[in-house]
RNA sequence: GGGCCCGUAGCUCAAUGGUGAGAGCCGGCUCCUUAUAAGAGCCAGACGGCGGUUCGACUCCGUCCGGGCCUACCA
């Protein structure tokens, strides 16, 4: 028999009994092996980074994941279960070299390279392991890796000493904790993928061959932005993830022309540290430039005529910069335009004005030739083609030129329409230079420092502000200085730790992406969800505009990349294989056997040039993290070592994550790696959902304490909950979760103990989520207590499920309904799922929750409440329609929340049925049997609720309450059908209204009067213009012109001086009410309510109205439900004392009292009640 | 700068070239209830502004105002 369930279903509590029992009873591991064979459903996921423990907002994609997944599982389909971490990049080497206090790379190396790797590879060993138990905890049914496995390689990590491990196929495997680890994921041993293993990397290498042999990789030589922090040159992706606004002292320098006494060129910078490393200056020859006289000091001054009274970011004053916490920062004033600027210095007047064309070729003194680098023969660093030059004689006027899509570079507006050209310090002004044939003075080394050729500025970094005050202060001195202001801007910073970049002249490595079309046509065939992000077309835009691909950093922890160079010809080879490698080396390889082709072992492996028999060594950098997690769908479904299994699994059916910035990332990286792998689409479904928020739809902090952990959110939400409210979203719109008040602390009762922090050490703080109480109380308790429900009242009646069935023909209507609409339910999972709609199923999941609850259970209460009767045919079909419902919704809603499910099919299920599969969640998912459906029915029980409705609105209006039993109520329906229906239907409503009697009329006539009203929506495409006089006209005609309109018939009547026939369709009939009688319509129903109260329908009220205090007072004193008792009343109102004879023994049988007595005084403890409408005082004792 | 989307009730969101613009939450009131921490009903409350097309515009078009998103190397 059922177990008796109690009423406080005790949500969290249930979800860690459930952990244990799918832990315990490995039911997991019995779905895989179930399903093991059947036609594959291939997800493939997305890395999570291993650097941190999860919060809230990464459960909403892997809920996502865990969902789908459940539910193909239960439609028999075999899948992978393959977790993913990202365990490569500079974010790792980040946390890592907080965690060691180090502030530089030679830090790093002076520590040893082969320390930081491991270390960097511990690290993402134990977040991994937590985000493992995390996972679990959601319920995220995944091949996990023990935790405790992952933390005990991570322990072994950089000793020497075998660790043993049992993976999570079951082999047990001893080795040196570094080699294990790069095996981690592989086929044999099962578990997450980690991007840092040996396949992982070495399918990248297969990738960069292919990219090698269709000549698209390239060595450049760029101004790239550069962290000084990280001393690595930054890819343009990650340059859009961390652009900040921000302030800069901005300054008007100028330039005395040589040749020209008194005459400068005037000239504006943001980066008043390049002007160090000045070497020309561009302006456009079309443009119009003034000769402008200072009246200060007679100085002249070239700059372009447009910007004289220029307003200079008006608008960004006014509108800030295109993001909301974009705002024109509040302590920088507006700024000014040139005229305003010069006027404030004395005055001036406009001499001349010339075009750019004229000036090109003057030349001029830069702002610091005192400085050896502008000294320097072939600039700096020394360029021996350009040795006879030197950046003190390149200072000329130049053509600014065009960019690619043939706009110029220089332009009237912000600045002086004169550009200062540092080719060593910018992008457009690199390839100026390289034009122009001027020399490049570079002057940053890694950290961001001056280089030895500055002078006083050797040594500062570049984007310290004191460097950018003593550019001034030496510009002062020299009287070149015009005018500072803070100029606020968007400035590219480290996305990671925040720090500014700068520009610098690097050596890095590319892809060159002029094969985007072939990429573009393979984003075509994929299908972009939600429809309303229309994911393609950014996809799309991104990929018509990216530029080419820098894959190299001059970092430690990374993917090799496998380029290995000649260092006296230039001449590169990418190696594509590790094999390949080891046929190739010359030297190193025993060094580095053994080990993860990671720095610095990889570093050792030396191989020949075959043209110049040089030894060739491999570039030091490490590669893009992108790279890492693009070449999964090859990596993980073994591209390179069994090419029948990836095929199987390839292309993936599905890839959910979270889209702001993937675009540019992870969907990119698979889209490129896999059109240059196999020019095909690497998954056909993409489904995007966007970012949890706090309840005002701001983003949440960690730096604030306002971000949730995801310990605290599932301890005090619950998981089920959670996740229903994140699947229940809408994917395109930003979730609004609540928050977290970092001020109010909390104790989390978990598995383990009490916890006051988190394993960090994070204090927990209280959670508030409205949206998910909300859900909570209005879907798992509803659920909860129609199971509470079923099975305390099958226990009691002993209900045997193995009885046999009533025939669902032979089962009352409402039992009929109720299944229909189960049945429209299951039609409605399917298609949803399918489409990855899993929100448009909850949707009706919940209504139908709804209607079980307070429709069907409300409705047939007392056919459960009915003494036994073994021969009681309409209660067995009663506890079998309900049954039927509960344990079939169980199944529908098991992928949403598998924790309550579990634990209802346990009860309902397992603990009467031994031979039904274990879990609920090794059960097929139900398919809805067509002929259980029954539109009609739905349609026809949704009129007997619009009934209900609308009398309870009546009652509501003419202040009648439900207790008070009223004599009739009449009914009728423009269509015909509906009267049979809701007839049907009357005992239903009888009860639910209070009334003594249903009559479906064929009119309403005699109770009400009718309205008419035009239907504009036929009669305007016939009438056009006539229709304004219809519209007033109609509803005066007299009634019983228009009456044949109700009986289906049509009418020609005179509206507006002309003949307008009016069919049935084109009038609309409306009810007012008649005396006696309330009435009201909807739908094309009208119903009436008989008002008139009879003396006898009044004493009946009173009666109730009684029942309902007596039962009041047994709840009050907490009397059992079979307790018998002695009720008192005093009063001296004939009405009362009249209803007590008739109606005396009906509230005895009611309220189970053995006598209800009269007294004179008021009873000890009586409470003071309206019965009808007079006082009564009452009391009740057991007897 | 370029491109896109959205302005509907106090809040979160619907729908629609046609008469009374829906729902949920919140609030006020009433009712019902021996499964329910539930439920039912009523009330209050909205188409950003201005033009145009149309018999009729919240809907289509234009424009302004206000939000948001994407994109961009403006020195």
């Amino acid at each position: 028999m059922f177990e008796k369930v109690s009423a406080d279903a005790e949500f969290i509590r249930g979800e860690h009994d459930v952990l244990k029992f799918w832990e315990s009873g490995r039911i997991f591991d019995k779905l895989r092996k179930q399903n093991a064979g059947k036609p594959a459903w291939s997800f493939l996921d997305g890395p999570i980074t291993a650097n941190n423990p999860m919060g809230v907002h990464h459960a909403w994609g892997r809920t996502y994941k865990d969902a789908y997944q459940r539910y193909f599982a239960m439609n028999g389909h075999e899948l992978r279960y393959q977790n993913g971490f990202d365990c490569q990049g500079l974010w790792v080497e980040i946390e890592v070299e907080r965690d060691l206090g180090f502030t530089t790379k030679a830090a790093i190396e002076e520590l040893g390279i082969d320390k930081f790797s491991n270390a960097c590879k511990q690290r993402v060993l134990k977040y991994a392991a937590r985000q493992t138990e995390q996972s679990i905890r959601l319920g995220y049914w995944m091949d996990w890796d023990d935790p405790d496995t992952l933390r005990k390689l991570s322990d072994g990590i950089g000793r020497d000493e075998p660790v043993t491990i049992t993976t999570p196929s079951g082999k047990t495997e001893t080795g040196p904790a570094h080699q294990l680890v790069g095996r981690l994921g592989c086929p044999e041993w099962g578990g997450s993928y980690f991007t840092f293993s040996t396949e992982n990397n070495e399918t990248i290498w297969t990738f960069l061959k292919k990219c090698f042999e269709r000549g698209k990789i390239r060595r450049g030589h760029d101004v790239m932005p550069w962290s000084g922090r990280a001393g690595s040159a930054y890819s343009q992706m990650e340059v859009a993830d961390g652009r900040k606004l921000s302030v800069h002292k901005s300054v008007f320098v100028r330039f005395p022309l040589r040749g020209r006494e008194h005459e400068y060129l005037l000239v504006w910078t943001t980066t008043p540290w390049t002007l160090t490393s000045n070497v020309a200056a561009a302006v456009n020859p079309d443009l119009e430039y003034v000769k402008l006289k200072s009246k200060r000091d007679g100085a002249v001054y070239y700059f372009a005529k447009e910007n004289l009274d220029f307003q200079r970011l008006s608008r960004e004053f006014k509108e800030g910069f295109g993001r909301p916490e974009w705002e024109w920062p509040k302590d920088v004033p507006k700024l000014k335009s040139i005229g305003q600027i010069f006027k404030e210095q004395g005055g001036f007047e406009i001499v001349d004005t010339i075009t750019g064309a004229d000036m090109v070729g003057w030349e001029y003194d830069g702002p610091f030739d005192d400085l050896p680098a502008q000294q320097q023969a072939g600039g700096v660093p020394e360029d021996d083609s350009l040795a006879d030059k030197t950046g003190i004689s390149c200072h000329r006027v130049i053509d600014g030129g065009r960019d690619s899509k043939g706009k110029p570079n220089v332009v009237a507006g912000e600045g002086t329409g004169i550009v200062h050209i540092a080719p060593g310090c910018g992008d457009i002004d690199h390839k100026l230079g390289a034009e122009h044939g001027i020399v490049g003075i570079a002057p940053l080394q890694e950290d961001g420092t001056f280089t030895a050729e500055f002078g006083d500025f050797t040594g500062r970094r570049a984007n310290d502000p004191e460097t950018a005050e003593l550019v001034f202060e030496k510009l002062k001195e020299k009287h070149l200085l015009v005018s500072v202001e803070s100029y606020p801007h968007i400035y590219p910073h480290c996305w990671r730790t925040g720090d500014e970049l700068v520009f610098r002249l690097v050596d890095e490595w590319f892809i060159d992406m002029d094969w985007r079309d072939e990429i573009k046509a393979v984003t075509e065939q994929i299908r972009w969800l939600p429809e309303a992000i229309d994911g393609k077309e950014r996809e799309l835009e991104w990929l018509t505009n990216m530029r080419d691909w820098m894959i190299s950093k001059k970092r430690f922890w990374g993917l090799a990349l496998p380029i290995w160079i000649d260092d006296e010809t230039g001449d590169f080879e990418v190696i594509g294989s590790l094999a390949e490698l080891k046929e190739r080396a010359v030297e190193g390889w025993d060094e580095f056997e053994g080990n993860t082709p990671h720095r610095p072992w990889i570093d050792k492996v030396k191989i020949e040039n075959p043209k110049t028999g040089n030894v060739m060594s491999r570039i030091p950098d490490v590669g893009n993290p992108w790279l890492d997690a693009g070449i999964v769908p090859f990596s993980t479904m073994h591209y390179n070592s069994n090419r029948d299994e990836w095929k199987k699994w390839y292309p993936a059916d599905f890839v959910t994550e979270c889209f702001p910035g993937q675009f540019r990332n992870w969907f990119y990286a698979l889209l490129a790696m896999a059109t240059m792998m196999d020019d095909s689409p690497p998954f056909k479904t993409l489904l995007g959902h966007r970012l949890v928020m706090n309840e005002e739809g701001k983003p949440m902090h960690k730096s604030d304490g306002t971000a949730i952990w995801f310990e605290e959110a599932a301890e005090q939400v619950g998981v089920d909950t959670m996740r229903w409210m994140f699947l229940a979203q809408n994917p395109a719109a930003d979730l609004r979760f609540g928050h977290r008040n970092p001020d109010k602390r909390v104790t989390l009762e978990t598995p383990d103990g009490p916890a006051d922090q988190t394993a960090e050490g994070v204090p927990t703080c209280a959670v508030v989520s409205a949206p998910a109480d909300e859900t909570r109380r209005q879907i798992l308790i509803t659920l909860w207590n129609t199971y509470t429900f079923f099975v305390n009242y099958a226990r009691l009646d002993e209900f045997d499920v193995t009885a046999e069935a009533v025939p669902v023909a032979e089962r009352p209507e409402i039992d009929r309904w109720v299944l229909a609409n189960l049945h429209a339910l299951i039609q409605t999972a399917n298609t949803e799922m399918r489409e990855f709609n899993v929100a448009g199923f909850l949707k009706e999941a919940a209504r139908f929750i709804d209607d079980l609850s307070n429709w069907y259970i409300r409705r047939n209460r007392r056919r459960f409440w009915r003494s036994k009767d073994a021969g009681d045919r309409d209660k067995l079909a009663a506890y079998q329609t309900l049954y039927d419902v509960l344990v079939t919704l169980t199944k529908l809603l098991a992928p949403v929340i598998p924790f309550l499910t579990e634990r209802l099919y346990q009860n309902l299920v397992r603990a009467v049925d031994k031979n039904a599969p274990e879990s609920v969640h090794l059960c097929e998912y139900p398919q809805a049997d067509e002929a259980l459906l029954d539109p009609e029915l739905s349609q026809r029980m949704a009129l007997a609720q619009l009934v209900v409705n609308l009398g309870h609105g009546l009652r509501e209006k003419t202040s009648l309450r439900v207790r008070q039993p009223l004599a009739e109520l009449r009914f009728a329906c423009a269509n015909p059908a509906h009267l049979a229906a809701i007839e049907n239907l009357a005992d239903v409503i009888k009860e639910e209204l209070n009334v003594k009697q249903i009559t479906g009329c064929e009119h309403l006539d005699e109770l009400v009067s009718y309205t008419y009203k035009p239907n504009l929506k036929t009669l305007g495409p016939r009438y056009g213009k006539l229709l304004g006089a219809i519209r007033k006209e109609l509803p005066e005609l007299d009634g019983d012109l228009l009456a044949p309109l109700r009986s289906g018939q049509a009418v020609t009547v005179t509206l507006g001086g002309e003949s307008v026939e009016l069919g049935p369709d084109d009038v609309m009939v409306g009810t007012e009410q008649a005396a006696d009688w309330a009435a009201a319509d909807q739908d094309g129903v009208q119903i009436a309510l008989s008002t008139s109260l009879t003396p006898g329908l009044v004493q009946e009220g009173m009666a109730r109205d009684f029942v309902r205090h007596v039962q009041q007072l047994r709840k009050d004193a907490d009397l059992e439900i079979e307790d018998r008792i002695v009720v008192t009343y005093s009063s001296d109102d004939g009405e009362v004392v009249g209803m007590m004879e008739t109606w005396g023994e009906y509230i005895c049988r009611e309220t189970l009292a053995d006598a209800v007595n009269r007294s004179d005084a008021s009873p000890a403890g009586g409470k003071i009640v309206t019965v009808g409408s007079v006082e009564v005082s009452l009391a009740i004792a057991k007897s």
